[in-house]
RNA sequence: GCCGACGUGGCUCAAUUGGCAGAGCAGCUGAUUUGUAAUCAGCAGGUUAUCGGUUCGAGUCCGAUCGUCGGCUCCA
């Protein structure tokens, strides 16, 4: 048989060879690196044994394929020490992730002084070095095989496998574990590992089972790997928006005033007024009328659109459905109210479409487990907008909306940072959606054909979709990796039925409008949270609560320092003048630590001609210039919002 | 909502088996008049998240509540 390598050399061998054999063959240092096999395209395990002519490539950590055997093989030795310290503890599932491997159990939870003894007992499992061998069990032998052991979760797993499943299992010692693998050959190869945490997980990620124990970890084949994970680890904390945005006073939170409820502090309001009011004026650019609609609603409102029925968990009620007259809720969401605003008048087909745009304040009950920052909370305002359109005017209003959204991602600097996502419904799972299974399909189609048309990225994501219809999601990761949206945009062909809004067609009939529900930049709690964490506070100039700061170098130029500030105010520009009797290197040192991205320097030589010295957190010393060049110089970078390339070695 | 950890001046952290709540930074006052990342001195600041319990005595032990964090589930 004729093995091909990755290379294009091609080696004989006159009887079936595994994977791992292959690998050894090419040389022992690939076989003490190779995690899985690949063949003919296919990831394998490295006992896989190959009979016929293939194309074989041996991988190490450095593939995705390779890093996930080598951290799931990890998981096994965690798996293992922790029956050995915790003979009661029953398994359940323990894959790779793209940071590392975790392994629930049934079994009582661990403190980190737990979790340390388990690192010690899997540095003993890795030391002993035991071979992994895999074996197959028919399907009532496999069950028995893990009734017998005593492991309940591993029994339902292999029920549920297909009837024609291979059912495989790993050994390492005296450790057996249901699994369809790869792993490596030796639990020895494992060189450097961490158990990073421990915390509940749901069996079967459902909210109705028990409340397993997880063990989160990770695994590198370097040591300093693993350490500079753990420091990047470190580092990431100093960029998180919840610490960061507190640091830098543009938030806070007061156990008094509650959960989910944060308070923006005067630095903060600066830059979502900023991003509100740029965002308000460009909706109105391109066709948007703005409403200021009631934050609250009888319940009836809601009972017409089905929030009742759907949301209702999720909303504010005030008063006792039983013993009030009237009760009222907050609202969740601007739909409604604007829908109300375009039954105030008759409309023509020539009248839409109807663009509304709001600035609008939402309010969810969010379960208390559930607050993070400003990413998640219970009070947050929105740059919500409906559309009413005529059905041959939806695809093109669409395509306008994504066209808004990526204008206002580009403009943050973050277009690089998002995922899109065509979020549909669950079929499976009917009485969460409105409508029928076709106007579902067709919607779904049109908005697939959309993002196909503009060749952007994206991902099907089933029962993702609103209650009313599926909705193209653009999502970001935060410092911690996990993805939160940003930006919907909506497709509703169902709700204007629910409200009876119409239209009268050039024939004079009532006809029915689709409905596009949008924001353009999503909400400005977390839009703010995301820049805080993608510029670490560095906003860009035309963010900054404090764009350029004054420093005289004694007091005797003050008059001068306040001439300076005066002409930056005059053109808009936010400043301020540190007046204190300080030196200065501490006040440069201050405005750093303050995220300022321009200081002025003035002293003798600067009053007598009229100019300032620059430094900025971009470039450093920039020079001395005359006050007027400086003034243009930052108009125009706030004027085009730009986000200028920080090129200076950071000292924080 | 569920599992777990945590809560001491604005911030970062001390306080031995339960035994006088402390330091640095920030703040304020004064001196200093400073040329590109930290001048010196003094002062003030706390019902140890809240409420209750055990105890001669609680930051420390117990219970409840509120809040924060890490996850799960849910979601903009």
């Amino acid at each position: 048989m004729k093995i091909t390598l990755k290379d294009g050399s091609v080696k004989e061998y006159a009887q079936p060879m595994s994977v791992y054999e292959i690998a050894k063959d090419i040389s022992e240092g690939l076989a003490r690196a190779a995690c899985v096999g690949e063949v003919d395209g296919k990831t394998v395990d490295l006992r896989t044994v190959i009979a016929q002519d293939a194309a074989v490539n041996i991988l190490t950590f450095d593939s995705e394929a390779g890093k996930a055997a080598y951290r799931h093989t990890t998981s096994h030795v965690l798996a293992e020490a922790v029956k050995r310290l915790y003979p009661e503890a029953k398994l359940a599932i323990g894959p790779s992730i793209d940071t590392g491997f975790y392994y629930d159990f049934d079994c009582q939870s661990f403190t980190r002084e737990d979790l340390d003894r388990i690192e010690a007992e899997m540095k003993k499992v890795i030391k002993e070095n035991a071979e992994i061998t895999r074996f197959e069990l028919p399907r009532e032998e496999a069950i028995r095989y893990m009734e017998e052991k005593g492991e309940p979760y591993k029994v339902e797993l292999i029920r549920d496998l297909p009837e024609d499943a291979v059912i495989s299992f790993y050994s390492q010692g005296a450790f057996t574990d249901l699994c369809a693998g790869p792993h490596l050959m030796k639990t020895g190869m494992i060189k450097a590992f961490k158990l990073i945490s421990s915390s509940g997980a749901y069996w079967r990620g459902s909210e109705k089972n028990k409340m397993l124990t997880r063990i989160y970890g990770t695994a590198y084949t370097k040591k300093e790997d693993l350490n500079a994970y753990l420091a990047h680890l470190e580092d990431i904390k100093k960029r998180d928006h919840n610490k960061l945005g507190r640091e830098m006073e543009l938030f806070t939170t007061v156990d008094v005033i509650g959960q989910g409820l944060p308070l923006l502090m005067p630095k903060g309001v600066q830059i979502i007024q900023r991003l509100q009011r740029w965002i308000e004026d460009e909706e109105e650019k391109r066709g948007y009328m703005r409403t200021k609609t009631p934050l609250m609603a009888k319940s009836d409102l809601y009972k017409m659109s089905g929030h009742w029925d759907h949301y209702k968990e999720g909303m504010f009620v005030l008063g006792d459905e039983e013993k009030d007259k009237e009760v009222y809720a907050l609202r969740p969401m601007t739909c409604p109210f604007q829908y109300f605003v375009y039954k105030a008048s008759q409309k023509s087909y020539r009248d839409l479409p109807c663009r509304y745009g709001e600035t609008s304040t939402l309010f969810r009950n969010e379960d208390s487990g559930e607050m993070h920052g400003l990413t998640r909370v219970r009070q947050f305002t929105i740059s919500e907008g409906h559309l009413i359109v005529r059905p041959d005017q939806m695809v093109q209003e669409f395509k306008d909306c994504l066209a808004l959204a990526k204008y206002c991602l580009t403009t943050l600097g973050v277009e690089e940072d998002v995922t899109y996502h065509l979020s549909k419904w669950d079929p499976e799972n009917r009485e969460k959606y409105i409508g029928e299974p076709e106007v579902w399909e067709q919607t779904e189609q049109s908005i697939r054909d959309i993002l196909n048309e503009l060749q952007i990225e994206f991902t099907e994501d089933v029962g993702e979709a609103a209650f009313y219809g599926p909705k193209v999601d653009i999502n970001a990761r935060n410092v911690y990796g996990k993805e939160d949206t940003m930006i919907t945009i909506q497709w509703d062909a169902l709700l204007a039925e629910q409200f009876d809004m119409y239209y009268i067609d050039e024939n004079g009939e009532k006809k029915r409008p689709y409905i596009i529900h949008r924001t353009s930049m999503g909400c400005y709690e977390r839009t703010l949270a995301w820049l805080i964490e993608k510029y670490a506070g560095k906003f860009p100039t035309w963010l900054c609560p404090e764009q350029v700061r004054v420093l005289p170098i004694s007091d005797k130029y003050h008059d001068y320092a306040a001439e300076v500030e005066a002409k930056l105010k005059e053109n808009g520009i936010y400043c301020s003048v540190d007046t204190r009797s300080e030196k200065l290197g501490f006040k440069i040192r201050e405005s750093r630590l303050d995220r300022i991205p321009y200081m002025l320097v003035v002293g003798q030589k600067e009053a007598e001609e009229g100019v300032v010295s620059v430094r900025s957190r971009f470039a450093g010393d920039e020079g001395t210039k005359p006050v007027e060049e400086f003034i243009d110089q930052i108009c125009k970078e706030i004027r085009t919002k730009e986000i200028r390339k920080i090129e200076v070695e950071e000292n924080q």
